[in-house]
DNA sequence: AGCTTAGCTGGACGGCGTACAGTTGTCCAA
DNA sequence: TTGGACAACTGTACGCCGTCCAGCTAAGCT
């Protein structure tokens, strides 16, 4: 089921993600899919949580980077990701704690800021990528290194 | 019409601001809009190109922080402006143009670069800030300082 | 007086998410 | 072996949605 959505965003983008098609695409009478869905959004959330389960996680910018990649190689996504603030399923939790250790390894002065404003950064530029563009990779590395500097430099203050 | 739109927004959420539901509350029928406005996406870049007339743009700290709370002040709007990567009427060119001068003359190196950065930012943070919460104000001007830091530190290279 | 045009109406099309009730098939406990 | 629970599915329906088409009316210009 899940395969199959992600088919049709893949195929349609994530405009054509609709209940209905989805069961169109299984041979099945629309209701059917509330025997394993609760909503559409839980389909969504099981869906995004899903694709950050590819994230690296050795290192602070690879883990970012990581991310940005990962969100970028599904543009489609991308969207559903802003609509709902970021995902919330157990891929997100585990990753979220993961920065947060080693945010706090790095001397990080406020942790969970520094997480906010790396999710922030990462999903908002893999929003704004849109298409293919080379200049938003280049843009989102540097200006990752400007937030990692700025961060961990005001770790005694 | 804009006002009735804005007023359904302000009330009952960017969800609900529907074609008909503007209808309703013009006491008109639902395809009489269509005389003022050429698609629903139209009635939403006017709706939130209008909200930029208000930013201010003296400096580059005070126009982001500016901008960062004029979205906030409206935040049912932020998803839509998510939706459509930023607004692109003619306020939204004015004040991309405004920005562009003042990074150059802040001897910014790559401008269009630095102006994607700081939009990609301000409208992140106002997408993630939500509610009122406290400290996404602080979290976006510390950050805002780290990439304006960092645009003008590497002017040199 | 006639023509154009702006602004509207009634009605319709095809799509959407999802609720309710009922059917089927599978599997386990008695 | 039979009975019942239960998961998965169907048919049908409700109330939304954006938008198109054709037609009406009133105001204004020539």
């Amino acid at each position: 089921m899940l395969a199959a959505a992600r088919e049709i965003v893949a195929e349609d983008g994530a405009g054509a993600l609709s209940m209905r098609a989805l069961a169109r695409r299984l041979d099945v009478a629309p209701n059917a899919l509330y025997s394993h869905v609760a909503d559409k959004t839980d389909l969504l959330d099981q869906l995004l949580d899903d694709l950050l389960a590819a994230v690296e996680t050795d290192g602070i910018e690879a883990m970012m980077t990581s991310t940005y990649r990962t969100l970028t190689a599904h543009p489609e996504l991308v969207p559903l990701f802003l609509q709902r603030q970021g995902a919330r399923g157990p891929n997100a939790v585990r990753l979220g704690e993961i920065l947060d250790r080693l945010l706090g390894e790095a001397g990080v002065a406020d942790v969970p800021e520094a997480r906010r404003v790396l999710i922030v950064h990462a999903i908002g530029f893999a929003a704004f990528a849109g298409g293919s563009d080379e200049w938003t990779a280049a843009s989102f590395t540097r200006s990752l290194h400007w937030l990692l500097k700025g961060m961990t430099e005001t770790r005694a203050s």
